[in-house]
RNA sequence: GGGCCUGUAGCUCAGUUGGUUAGAGCAGAGCGCUCAUAACGCUUUGGUCGUAGGUUCAAGUCCUACCGGGCCUACCA
């Protein structure tokens, strides 16, 4: 059996996510684990929250509460939404837990002592008002290039120059606004990635299959100006992970923290982790998982993360990986989003652009989402959410194609011969025919789901949909049924069980549904027809259903209209 | 500035190593059906494949330049 341990990015804590965070790593992660699962793979699915950072801090503080505290309560709430999305978690962890420090220490340790640690005496900014060290990009202040009064410190916004926050005229804490900043020293823990430069290069360069996304940010990063360079991994916060090497104090570092690029990664470990102490498990539970000393050779690991998340996955955590000299399961796979666009620009939190996770559940079903966004999942470029395109995707293909479907066909069936597959007649040509164009579209939706091509998965899905109004067009049982009431009943129990192979097939896509189809149909334990022969012939002559609901009800004009305007910003 | 991605029918997108009259879904038009969420099926109108050159027997596909859209550029994560 196939071992597939699956990825998906860590989100920030710091608030709730909109829907172009929620397909550009989560909800594909989702439907993939789904899919594995369905044709019998073990799998290992996991997430966290990300909860270390400046940001993190900021936003507890400006909550009024601790950060621990606003930690906890965020990834509750993160939580109850990934559960309303159905995002099929075997563990939802946290970057702050037990676990993630004691290996985060542990890498830092063996990295230290692989020669691939550098100790750098740098300065930072000190604000004394807000008693910390701000990043670059907390600081505010005049732009000398162009005289933008609101430049950062890392970047001007209006003229694009880079800047160093020192080069900034009348420079201002972003935090508290206060001018009383200085420059002090500080000593920080570097990761010499610039040593395993040639090593990441052969290893991106022996990976021929994937995206093109993928692979060039990492060359880029890998071959830009003078090649990679190494990267701090501390920081001067009070919320982290306590720098440590292995269980050992690390004199110069006291009181500094873990940067979160550096544990964040290490959490999807952590949190495997995390998750046989959940379940009771001992160490070998997560570690045949993760230790190709200890069963996780034949494992096969997919990440998937926006393409922000890239340099990140490509060549930091790899070189954690591989610095440590112990045997950890490197990732295999890399499959990376570029972005989803919000009717004409881009989401925006502090705007308040766009639709996110709580507000969407609040308006519709989650397979109405799940469906638009990994039909429209951003895999080639950057694509765009439009109200319009939302509303016909949804009522031609959820509510018409398919939900109809169901719906003509259970209705009909339950007029004329009862609420069970009704006997008598036989499948003939008709069927076969039908059979042979799933067979041949099911190899290719196979295919494209093992490749992870989402967007080409549903069109074929959608297709397979398509193809049972097409046999019923032509087979006509509701004619049928006064000349010949026998062929009719054969036409109308080959429905069915086309209706429990959509559901079985739609599972990794709209799982609520195909729960409500499998549980209408009377067999949730449908499995996936490895013999599409005998899955349509599963459901048997004087098996008993109900009439599901309306499965999908269509968004209407007004509708749209509402939520369009509810969404549309300040 | 540099790098990468992208520009194909009104809209959203496919187009395999260059190979016959460029495809799908939606929208539009016509016809059919009446079991069904006014749903379904069939037929059909839309494209000088961003622009201009070039390579080739042959270019949507390869090369160059230009125009447009987007992303990244290492202290946000």
């Amino acid at each position: 059996m196939t071992r597939t341990l699956i990825t998906s990015a860590i989100p920030y804590i710091n608030g709730i996510k909109h829907l172009g965070n929620l397909i550009g790593s989560q909800l594909p992660a989702d439907a993939f684990a789904r899919y594995k699962r369905a044709r019998g793979g073990e799998v290992m699915f996991i997430c966290a929250t990300d909860e270390h950072g400046t940001p993190a801090e900021l936003a507890a503080a400006k909550a009024g509460k601790p950060v621990a505290e606003f930690c906890a309560e965020m990834w509750e709430v993160q939580k109850r939404l990934s559960d309303g999305f159905r995002l099929s978690f075997d563990h939802f962890g946290r970057s702050s837990s037990e676990r993630n420090r004691a290996l985060t220490q542990h890498f830092a340790g063996q990295l230290a002592d692989n020669d691939l640690i550098a100790e750098v005496d740098e300065k930072q900014i000190y604000s004394k008002a807000d008693g910390r060290f701000l990043p670059d990009r907390y600081i505010e202040g005049t732009c000398p290039n162009c005289g933008y009064e609101a430049a950062r410190g890392d970047q001007c916004e209006n003229c694009t120059k880079q800047l160093d926050p020192t080069d900034l005229i009348n420079p201002r804490s972003a935090v508290s606004g206060s001018t009383d900043l200085e420059v002090r020293e500080t000593r920080h823990l570097y990761l010499r990635q610039s040593k395993m430069r040639a090593k990441l290069n052969d290893w991106i360069d022996s990976k021929k299959d994937w995206p093109i996304l993928t692979t060039s940010i990492a060359k880029k990063w890998l071959n830009d100006g003078d090649g990679l360079r190494d990267r701090g991994i501390t920081r001067d916060l009070d919320w982290g992970v306590p720098v440590k090497r292995g269980d050992e104090d690390w004199p110069g570092m006291e009181g500094k923290v873990f940067y979160v690029w550096f544990d964040a990664p290490i959490e999807y470990i952590a949190a495997t982790a995390e998750w046989a102490d959940a379940q009771g498990l001992d160490d070998s539970a997560w570690q045949r998982w993760w230790r190709t000393d200890k069963g996780a050779d034949d494992v096969r690991y997919v990440q998937f993360m926006g393409k922000d998340n890239v340099p990140f996955h490509t060549l930091s955590f790899p070189a954690t990986i591989m610095g440590s000299n112990e045997p950890w399961k490197l990732v295999d796979y890399i499959k990376s989003f570029n972005y989803l666009n919000y009717d004409g620009g881009q989401f925006s939190t502090s705007q308040g652009r766009g639709v996110f996770m709580d507000q969407a559940l609040e308006i519709l079903p989650s397979d109405y989402w799940r469906w638009w966004l990994l039909s429209h999942v951003p895999e080639n470029s950057d694509s765009e959410f439009t109200w319009e395109n939302f509303q016909a995707s949804i009522n031609k293909d959820l509510a018409d194609v398919l939900g109809n479907f169901v719906s003509r066909v259970t209705k009909f069936c339950r007029a004329k011969f009862g609420e069970q597959v009704p006997d008598g007649g036989a499948y003939g040509d008709a069927e076969a025919a039908v059979t042979d164009e799933i067979a041949t579209r099911l190899k290719a939706f196979e295919g494209q789901m093992e490749a992870i091509e989402l967007r080409k998965a549903t069109s074929e899905l959608r297709a397979i949909w398509v193809a049972g109004n097409e046999y019923l067009q032509s087979a006509e049982p509701w004619a049928k049924f006064k000349t010949d009431p026998e062929q009719a009943a054969a036409t109308i129990r080959f429905a069915l069980n086309l209706i429990r192979l959509y559901a079985v097939l739609s599972g990794p896509f709209i799982p609520d549904a195909t729960a409500t189809i499998l549980s209408a149909m009377g067999d949730e334990g449908a499995a996936w027809p490895n013999d599409l022969d005998a899955a349509l012939s599963a459901l048997a002559p004087g098996h008993g259903f109900s009439v599901p609901e309306v499965l999908f009800a269509k968004i209407t004009d007004d509708a749209r209209a509402q939520m369009e305007a509810r969404f549309a910003g300040a």
